[in-house]
DNA sequence: TTTTATGCAAAAGATTTGCATCACG
DNA sequence: CGTGATGCAAATCTTTTGCATAAAA
């Protein structure tokens, strides 16, 4: 579960020649100190808090460029998208349908699954996503 | 890839207690026509051609009781949902990033992943998802 | 100084809700 | 007939766009 901290995407978007403002620094702060995944509206809601002269508009940007640039990686939570940092290698997802904490996993890829299918339909297979959900330990706890 | 017809739909609806009025009828038969998914509006629009009556917020309703009770499979596109008609077992998916094919698959289900990950991690996994997406023959060939 | 980023306001879509009318069973 | 279903219009939400202003580099 490696992932790229703070400082890390600050480089990114700057060697992608983006410039550093403080209202990016501050959304990408507020991404680094979340486990679960933020949508739009909620992320703006939250740094709202401190910093209620960053604009909704500006969450939007920044979210797209982020998740352009693969820093992101992007759920959905209903019918809205969700995002949290993206980590560095492959790996997939285990997600709490209480708290929406994403624990991330690496290993167990369904490639020997992939072969096969490619064999028996003719698709060329480019994707694949393994996801989990279920209640962690506290909020299996909590019921 | 067992599928419950148009006819086994109507059936379901009329047996929980819903009407089987001429909107309900058409919007399955319309469902049952497409081996892709459909969008809400993307439904309607179809709709239209021939039944111009219909409104969009009878194709929302019928979409969520059809989805309440299981008939359907909901996806997300984009930041849209898109339906398709439910097979009866448990099935994963196979996506054409193309024309937007849902092929459905059963086996390969991750059952031993998740027992790992339920001891490693302490979650109780309630649900799985494996989803491989790439291009059908048609539209790799098309490319 | 130059170019990019921001915020606001307005636009564009998607989805939901209130309500009077309609029609399945 | 009576209750649930429909369609319309309006209300909500989310997301995008145009544009004048601000501020990184």
């Amino acid at each position: 579960m490696t992932k790229k901290n703070e400082f890390g995407i600050l480089e990114s978007l700057r060697q992608a020649g983006y410039k550093l403002t403080p209202q990016r620094r501050a959304i990408i702060t507020e991404l680094s100190s979340s486990t679960a995944t933020l949508t739009p509206t909620g992320l703006h809601r939250r740094l709202s808090v401190d910093r209620p002269d960053i604009g909704l508009v500006t969450v939007y940007r920044t979210l797209d460029i982020l998740t352009e640039l693969g820093l992101l990686c992007r759920f959905n939570e209903g019918t809205v998208p969700a995002y949290k940092l993206a980590g560095t290698e492959h790996h997939h997802h285990l997600v709490c349908r209480g708290c929406g904490l994403v624990t991330d996993f690496s290993g167990y890829c369904p490639h020997e699954t992939a072969t096969v299918l490619e064999e028996e339909t003719g698709f060329r297979i480019t994707e694949h996503r393994l996801e989990f959900a279920g209640y962690c330990r506290q909020c299996e706890a909590e019921k």
